[in-house]
This record gives structure tokens, sequence and C-alpha cells, in this order.
RNA sequence: CGGGGCGUAGCGCAGUCCGGUUAGCGCGCCUGCUUUGGGAGCAGGAGGUCCUGAGUUCAAAUCUCAGCGCCCCGACCA
């Protein structure tokens, strides 16, 4: 038999990793840090894909696609920007067994090469904006992985937009904190803060960087995405000019974002619980499973044959399958598609059939149900929308009992450590106060809030005035 | 880079300390029969550079030396 899943409570970082194995969602590859992305959770990535890039489009943006390559000259021309990623870059020295003239980096982010590009497209106002997005594999050399959350091969998608104007930029970075921030909510079913980093958690080269911040279920918390207002800082650097309605040159705007494969990982670790994996409907690539019963040959095909007739036409609503394999009894099938978080479950036996009903299993509440066969279908789709919002409540009334206000420094030491979870604590800005957390906590500043209402405090640490609280976690 | 662990069948492991028949076990896989409403049972079967290299020895999975790789826990990060 196969291995079972540790439970959360015994060790959680076990369970995370079994998990990803018993929904096979992906192994690790023959190459330190790397994965392979099984079918089963690549399809879970098209789901995100095709939610996000129907999003983005929607926003106005376009797909293009830019070279896994990136000259180091590149790389070295925003100063901030090589000194955040030169160490984590992979490097390649030769090529068609010759020493390159020019190292080539391996992208770990593509504005460089990017911006390189931007700088023949852009003359005038008119050109602008440019709204372009794309889906790629970048590489960074991290020192430790962990499947989905950090690889040092990854997939993910990163806009790169230029523009007129700095209100437009700081508009446009604002737009896709809230495309992330919805994506997360209604397609994930996983609840975020929203907001700024600090200056020493801003992305290398931005101007501001702006995070959605989730909580897993062991209380630590997830950066989902981020979104960076760069400035004018790339266009300076690859001198990215373009001249204004009064004919004069001015440097263009930029932002830049992103979400990853690391989104796999916060599904798993947001709703799964000690039997497997669980989905959210609208993320699950099949939403219900078949599992007709049947005691002799003879009746198999009178199952299998009622199971086609029930389900005929489903395939434009919905997907699903039906599981006629022949070699695995009922149980066996029950556990797998638990374990590979297959939201609904639809149970057909002979007792069904003659009461003319069939039992549905939901995957978030285990509970079961004698349905019916007429209507069955729009039943179904009902219940998975029910099932979506469940688990966004669920995970929504977890977040929330373990989030607290809290301004004694003792008190946050000690909970931090404790139960965890998410501190709002009054911070004076200094970036020495930050600092403290991080040493003596191993805490960060997830974010600034940006739409909260403003309060007078003192700061945590030192005592000195804030204007508002900070969330502040431990975080992956 | 520090700390720990591991490398023997597809997966999980025993055997290694104390060298000695034909290298085992569980799961999985194949064949057959019986089964099928919560991880089926029996019978038969296939499957191995014991991580690599060198050494010691009559004899190495086992001892010695060197190397390689991976995983887990920390510091760095999406």
């Amino acid at each position: 038999m196969a291995k079972e899943i540790t439970t959360r409570a015994a060790d959680y970082s076990q369970w995370y990793l079994d998990v990803v194995a018993a929904a096979d969602l992906a192994e690790h590859a023959a190459v330190k840090g790397c994965m392979v992305i099984k079918p089963t959770g690549y399809a879970i990535w098209e789901m995100i894909q095709g939610h996000l890039d129907k999003m983005f489009k929607a926003t106005g943006h376009v797909n293009a696609y830019f070279p896994l390559f990136i000259p180091e000259s590149f790389m070295k021309k925003e100063a901030e920007h090589v000194e955040g990623f030169a160490p984590e870059c992979a490097v390649v020295t030769h090529g068609g067994g010759k020493k390159l003239d020019e190292p080539l980096v391996v992208r770990p982010t593509s504005e460089t090469i990017i911006w390189s590009a931007y700088k023949n497209w852009i003359q005038s106002y008119r050109d602008l904006p440019i709204l372009i997005n794309q889906w790629a594999n970048v590489v960074r050399w991290e020192m430790r992985t962990r499947l989905f959350l950090r690889t040092t091969e990854f997939l993910w998608q990163e806009g790169h937009t230029a523009h007129a104007t700095a209100e437009e930029a700081e508009e446009e970075t604002l737009k896709i904190l809230d495309v992330y921030r919805r994506f997360a909510e209604e397609y994930m079913a996983a609840p975020v803060f929203y907001g700024v980093k600090t200056e020493s958690q801003r992305f290398a080269g931005a101007l501001r960087t702006y995070c959605i911040e989730a909580m897993m279920q062991d209380r630590k918390a997830l950066q989902a995405g981020t979104s960076h207002n760069l400035g004018q800082n790339f266009a300076r650097a690859f001198d990215v000019t373009f001249q204004n309605e009064q004919g004069k040159l001015e440097l263009v705007y930029a932002t830049s974002w992103g979400v990853s494969t690391r989104l796999i990982g916060a599904l798993i670790m947001t709703h799964s619980d000690d039997k497997g994996l669980v989905l959210p409907p609208r993320l699950a690539p099949i939403k219900a499973v078949l599992v007709p019963i049947w005691k002799e040959d003879s009746e198999r095909e009178m199952m299998l044959a009622k199971a086609r007739a029930l389900t005929s036409g489903w395939e434009e609503s919905i997907s699903f399958k039906i599981d006629d394999r022949d070699q695995y009894r009922p149980g066996y099938k029950f556990n797998e598609w638990e374990k590979k978080g297959v939201p609904l479950r639809i149970e057909m036996g002979p007792k069904d059939v003659e009461a003319n009903q069939v039992v549905l299993v939901r995957r978030d509440t285990g509970e079961k149900i004698a349905v019916p066969q007429e209507n069955l279908l729009a039943r179904i789709e009902a219940l998975l929308e029910e099932m979506q919002h469940n688990l966004f409540v669920r995970a929504r009334a977890f977040r929330d009992a373990n989030t607290f206000h809290v301004d004694r420094y003792a008190e946050l030491a000690e909970q931090i450590e404790k139960p965890g979870g998410f501190f709002w604590v009054h911070w004076c800005g200094s970036p020495d106060c930050e600092a403290r957390f991080q040493e003596e906590h191993k805490a960060t500043i997830r974010l600034v809030p940006i739409d909260e209402e403003k309060e007078e405090g003192a700061c945590i640490v030192c005592g000195g005035r804030s204007g508002q609280r900070v969330l502040v976690a431990k975080s992956y």
C-alpha cells in the first residue's frame, strides 16, 4: 500500500510533501532543486493560467514572449537590480562548444531584456502605454528549495508595462494588485491581506512593491503575488525616453508584476487536510468523479451504461470523469480521488439505480448527500459553488481567528512563537525596529496596509510615534 | 554555507557493526481464479551496474580511501 499521509499535527512540513506526492502533483527531478510537474499538478497550473490570463486580457493586457537568456551586461545596468539578483543567477558561459564572448544569464526575471527591447519600441507618448504579459519559466539559484513554494526553476507570469506618467504607472500597479487579490479570493478561495512592502522587502529596482499575503494552516504567511511600481529606474538604466505632448523628452514609467507556481503550494496549504489535497472547485481540473458500483460483470456493463446515460451532455458544462476501471474496488477509488482533491464524488450503485438517486460526497466536508437523478447537473453545479464559497469562508475564519492586534513587544514575542499567526502592530517606520522582529523572531513586516483606517499609536519596539498598524508574521 | 540523514527492484525499507550459499521483505507491477457500497483474497510470475571509482582479501552490499548525488532542518528568496 502507498505511504500514509503524515498528519498536519504530527509534522506540518512532512504533511505538505506527502500531500504533493499523494495527489501526484510533482516530484523531485534529477536536478537539485528542480521539480517535475506531473500531469495532475500541471492541470492545476493550466487552470490558474486560464483564469488569470482572462483577467489580464480583460484589463487590456496582451501576451508576448522574450528570450530565456539575458546578456550579463544588461543585468548590471540597474544598480539595485543586479545587487539583488546577482547572487542567485545561473550563468551560461559556453555555447556550441566555445566560450562565449559575453556570458548569458538565465533570466531570474525579465525586466532588463524587456526594457532593452522597449527602448526600440517607444518614441512618442502615442506608443504608450505598453501592456504586456509573458508566461515563462525563470531560474533563481536558491539555497533551499521546497516543491512549488521555492524551486530553482519555476513557472510564472510576469507583466511588464510602460507608461507616460507616474500616476498612470501607479494606477496600473494597483490595478494588478486588485486582479491578484480578486483571483486569490474568488478562484483560490484564499483570503488575502494586501498592502505595500517596507523598503527592506522591496523588489530590487522598484520604487514600491505591493503584495498580497495569505495565511497557511500553520499560521505562517505566504506572499502570493507582487506588483511593482518601478518608476523611471529601468527607463533610466536602458535609456528609454519618449516625446510627450509638449514635445519634451521624458523617461518612461514602468511596472512589473508576477505570480508563480508557488500558488499551487498556497492552494495546498490553505485548504488541504489529512486525507490529501482539497481543491477549490473553480480551480479543480476535474470537478466531479462518478464511481459506479457493481457486484458482477453483468452489472458492470449495466452500471456503466447508466453512468454514461446519466452524464450525457455534461461535457459542455463541467469537466468530470467516470471511473470505469475494473481493477480497483470502490473503496480504493474513493480514497484515490480524495487524495487527489476532486471536489465532488458521485457514487452510483444498484441500490441507487433502484431508488433513482445518486450519492454525492463533498470533499470539503465529507458530507454524503443522496439526491434524485433528476436535474442532477444543476444540483452539482450549485453544490460546487457552495463548496467554493464554503472553502473561502472557512479559510477566512481560520485566518481571522489567528490574526491579532498587539501593543506590547513581550506579547508579540511570546505569541508569534507559540500559536503563531498574523499580528497587527504599530511601527514607527524605522528599519532598525523592523530588523529587531527579524533577528529575534524570524518574523517580518509582511505589509503596510494601504486602505486601512489610520490609527495613532506607539511603535511596538521603540515606542516612537506610529500613524498606522503593520502586519507582522513569520513567512515562507 | 552550517547541522542532520540517506544512496540496495518502480516506491518504502531490512541486510552493513562482526566480509562467506543463489541479496531479502512490504507495496506496486504481470497472469489466473474468486471478489467489488471505504485502501480485496489466494496462487503463480517478472523485475537488481547493492551511487561511482580505487584499494584490502581466496572472497566485498558489508572493511579502507576518494569522489558524486539527493533529501530534511537553518541563514538567502517568489
